[in-house]
DNA sequence: TATAACTAACTTACCAGTCAGTTAGTTGTA
DNA sequence: TACAACTAACTGACTGGTAAGTTAGTTATA
């Protein structure tokens, strides 16, 4: 006596593969990754992704294009809202990105485009234009209006801008690439909180003006 | 009539291994780079490698352990040997990180270590162990020292060093992920300078200490 | 000529992508 | 309601290409 299969909703079936495909793609890389361990993971055979997917290439476009997607809006409407001292947003900012590293898979999409961008630059290209590109304006105006509103001294907010990512970059690639080989524990929040405070007192105005 | 062979040291021949593979991994992967290239790089082969190492990790590592070590002993040395003020000193070593960022394939290796690293731990760890193991304390200490001169302010070793190593990071994986692939070209020293001038700042002890 | 250095050609294993066939469920008709 | 005709969703088994690693034999030099 067979199992009764019970058919569960096609409409969720992409959706269902690009989450087994983040999976696995982030424990194993793109050329490391089978798609029969993608299926299997999704509870599908290799055959049936070939129904949803062009192949392995689109799938993985699709899995880094979405997570990047779902993460980006967010910090566009925080900044947009806050109209008060940028000495406040800055720490807020970083805290929320230390979230993002410790609770979602945005660092190990970083470490997979990081990996795999030389190998397919439409990635790199993506992520740089979607995500840095956006990223590193919004951040840099938040610099500019704190020099013009007298909060901060004159810096060049460009290099202040990647001074600051820096730390988060580091932190993310931590928590990816080194604590999973036995690296100790990285207090990710902790680090952002330490590295707002340094970067406030970084850009106070001279004493003496 | 075949043209004479001259038929090189073969006590180079390990070396001139070591060279075209990196070469050839910095380019492709580890999974995208063939030993045939490999030997076609260094003018051999593919079979001929195999006197020489036993299989493409063991290459691999070897890759990476030469390109490590090169580049350690410069920066202890350097350290050891200062005596003055750390404050000129740090400047200095965020330069010399630079200039190797910008000279050497020191970050395209880093690049290819967080990228196989979850494929194959020991070559992480063996970074982890040898280049983070060795070069965090070792500036840890040195703001410790700052701290104890009285030169900075108290702040946590540990964390400030990840903001210092942070931004060359960032610099390091800019120039080798998104500069190949169309990204405005980044002038790390500039940001070297920029970088240490914040962090001095930063480090600067309270107006009313 | 002995042997170290080397290579061409081969074997093996793997995996992306394909395809003929199966099964679960739906629709049309009486 | 019954059941035949149909379709969407899916699978197992296969193919072709690729590249790591091996081996039997060749070439250069002491």
């Amino acid at each position: 006596m067979k199992p009764v299969k019970q058919r569960r909703a096609p409409a969720e079936r992409p959706q269902e593969i690009l989450n087994a495909a983040l999976a696995q793609f982030v424990e194993t890389g793109f050329a490391g990754t089978r798609l029969d361990d993608v299926a299997r993971r999704a509870g599908l055979s290799k055959a049936a992704i070939y129904l949803y997917f062009d192949d392995k290439l689109s799938l993985f476009q699709g899995v880094i294009r979405q997570a990047i997607t779902a993460n980006l809006m967010t910090v566009e409407t925080m900044l947009a809202a806050h109209r008060g001292p940028v000495a406040e947003l800055l720490p807020r900012i970083l805290e929320f990105m230390a979230g993002r590293i410790e609770d979602t898979p945005m660092a190990s999409i970083a470490k997979l485009v990081i990996a795999e961008s030389r190998a397919f630059p439409e990635i790199g290209q993506f992520y740089l234009k979607e995500v840095i590109g956006r990223g590193l304006p919004l951040l840099e105006g938040l610099i500019a209006r704190g020099i013009k509103q007298g909060e901060f001294r004159k810096v060049d907010p460009a290099m202040t801008v990647r001074s600051l990512i820096g730390a988060m970059l580091l932190a993310g690639l931590w928590r990816t690439v080194f604590e999973p080989i036995g690296a100790e524990k990285l207090d990710v929040r902790a680090m952002a909180r330490h590295h707002a405070d340094l970067m406030l007192h970084a850009l106070r105005p001279a004493p003496g003006a």
